[in-house]
DNA sequence: TTTTTGATTGCATACGTATTCACTCAAAAT
DNA sequence: ATTTTGAGTGAATACGTATGCAATCAAAAA
């Protein structure tokens, strides 16, 4: 069927002289062979092009070297970014990453399941959930599982995340500061771990301070959805004054709806807030007020996990870094005087 | 030194008292085996959870169903499309996506010689130079080359772009029409194709048309370079009346700048142009005017050669797609009244 | 009834590398 | 001079699958 010739480890060794074995040794760090033996293999492979195959290294070896990715929506920038570092950092630790697209309008892709037979490392999954079918399979193929801002209760996966209760929380008192009397929760996927946390914890500490009983709109995490969700906000009678968005991108449709479509001040006649601090965040149209989640930490985390759960595929771990709030001019922080 | 233990072919055979030739063929598509044997394999597969080792499958055909997309840089909107695109479309037609980093700081990546000894069935660079040792080293690991948002002269490698020449003429057009006197252009990464073509192609329009030499600054197709480029444009005593960026990410960083640090109504005082139709490009605070690259139909074809130079190694091809231009509000389409 | 056909199946081997084991031989220790 | 040591090497085998080849056997053709 197929007629690829390729110079095999055999073909160096005839050249060479040697055996098969020692070609391979030659191109294992730390085997044993001599100074000589190695410099003289080095060079004839160089000299026949040779390169090692890599699929039969790793088939022989038991691990590909691998690490599956699995991304849920790359219109959202901040796992855009998390996919620019953990492709660096993967590389530099070794590691090669096949990217797979998780989930099409909210099923799991097939594909999936097709990925965990090349004997991965370990399967991350960016901000996507975990069925316990997908737990199950990936346990019976024994490959780690980590998720990438998202928990579980499954003990089978670990988890690396930023401390959405506390940022939540910081949000909450950053309005209530401004001095904010009607504020609306725009909330991302329902039943993502991710939403439940901000909004739990956003709810609880209003009703703590005895602020009223926050407005909530469903926005799924995305720009469309968030639209439509800021246009029933704003067509209210009783217009809220604050928005929280459970995320940047969110957050930017609020604004744009608010701005061109109902002409508001944002930042004055209504405040909107995002979360993860993504890099539009900080552009001047914008200059949205969000909390910053620790990108950079959050996949070198995620990085140390797959090493570690290399040998031990149990040593499960729940991360939970600290995020900051980021004040900018989309919301104001002190009270205003009334008009 | 690895203890994990899988499930082989071996064990169904045995278990389901056939030989494991018969367990390749229950599970090879079109393989000569009776219909109960192979009910009754998979049954048995089924049972004690069986897996084909891909890997194993890999070797033994001596293609890895991989294919290699190097990216540069994801901060661009409308790489971070085509990677959705093309892992959905890659997906679809059963081929896996190694995605790996092809360039920091302008050099290429140590990791992308790794990468292709995992027997690709192609590399796809997307909008990344082909220097001519990645071509030699693509020829003698025989993997096919495919260039996305690139040209290249070298015969070894296939492209996918779209008519960047047409594209930078209507632009050229389209400013003259607005009556604009001082445009200037603002350049993409030099040496890479997709730069040469717009800045050569708008450069000769414009001297065609018997306008004046257009200013010329470098923004890098990156946001940082081009918002240094802007303000070096609009810090001139004799300012241009429009910008040609050659991408969209340059045209927003110029907006930004125009806006809120000179102040300028982009749209009326300057006229900014961008190219790709990222989605940014239509959000109300930007209504960039750009040139729409189709995104969509240049990840089909680049998915076509794909598979067409899986038989035919050396039957590389060209495709030029064509684009259409989209007016929004940052251009003045007709001429103005002086004032 | 004999021959032909064609569908199933198992055996053996290939894919390309890493690694264990046993062996050789020179240097060091006794 | 003899034993011990240890470095260096090759032969053999394992990793798990796919497939060419030959063998078997029942059905169909003669």
């Amino acid at each position: 069927m197929n007629d690829r010739i390729f110079i095999t480890a055999q073909d160096v060794a005839r050249e060479a002289g040697v055996s098969q074995s020692a070609v391979s040794r030659a191109f294992t760090p730390g085997a044993r062979i001599a100074r000589d033996t190695r410099a003289h293999i080095i060079a004839t492979a160089e000299r026949l092009g040779y390169r090692p195959n890599l699929l039969a290294r790793s088939l022989n070896s038991g691990r590909s070297n691998m690490v599956g990715v699995g991304v849920g929506d790359l219109n959202n920038p901040f796992f855009v970014q998390t996919l620019q570092l953990l492709s660096h950092r993967l590389d530099e630790a070794g590691l090669r990453l096949l990217l797979f697209p998780a989930e099409t309008g909210g099923r799991p892709e097939p594909s999936i399941h097709e990925i965990l037979d090349y004997r991965l490392n370990a399967l991350i999954l960016l901000s996507v959930g975990l069925t316990s079918d997908l737990a199950e399979e990936c346990r019976r193929a024994q490959v780690p599982i980590v998720l990438y801002n998202r928990t579980t209760t499954n003990p089978d996966a670990s988890s690396v995340i930023s401390d959405n209760m506390v940022g939540a929380r910081t949000i909450a008192a950053h309005l209530l500061a401004g001095g904010h009397q009607k504020i609306a929760y725009m909330a991302g996927t329902e039943g993502s771990s991710t939403n439940a946390q901000r909004e739990e914890a956003f709810f609880s500490h209003l009703s703590q301070q005895g602020a009223a009983m926050p407005l909530l709109e469903k926005g799924e995490f995305r720009m469309e959805a968030a639209s439509a969700a800021t246009r029933r906000l704003l067509a209210r009678p009783d217009r809220p004054d604050a928005i929280f968005c459970a995320n940047d991108v969110m957050a930017i449709a609020a604004i744009n709806v608010a701005r061109y479509e109902y002409g508001l001040d944002v930042g004055r006649e209504l405040s909107i807030i995002g979360y993860d601090d993504t890099p539009m965040a900080s552009w001047p149209t914008f200059s949205l007020t969000t909390y910053s989640q620790p990108a950079a930490r959050m996949v070198s985390e995620t990085v140390r996990l797959v090493h570690n759960l290399q040998g031990m595929p149990s040593a499960h771990e729940n991360v939970v870094l600290e995020g900051s709030l980021v004040v900018r001019g989309s919301s104001r922080s002190v009270t205003m005087k009334p008009a």
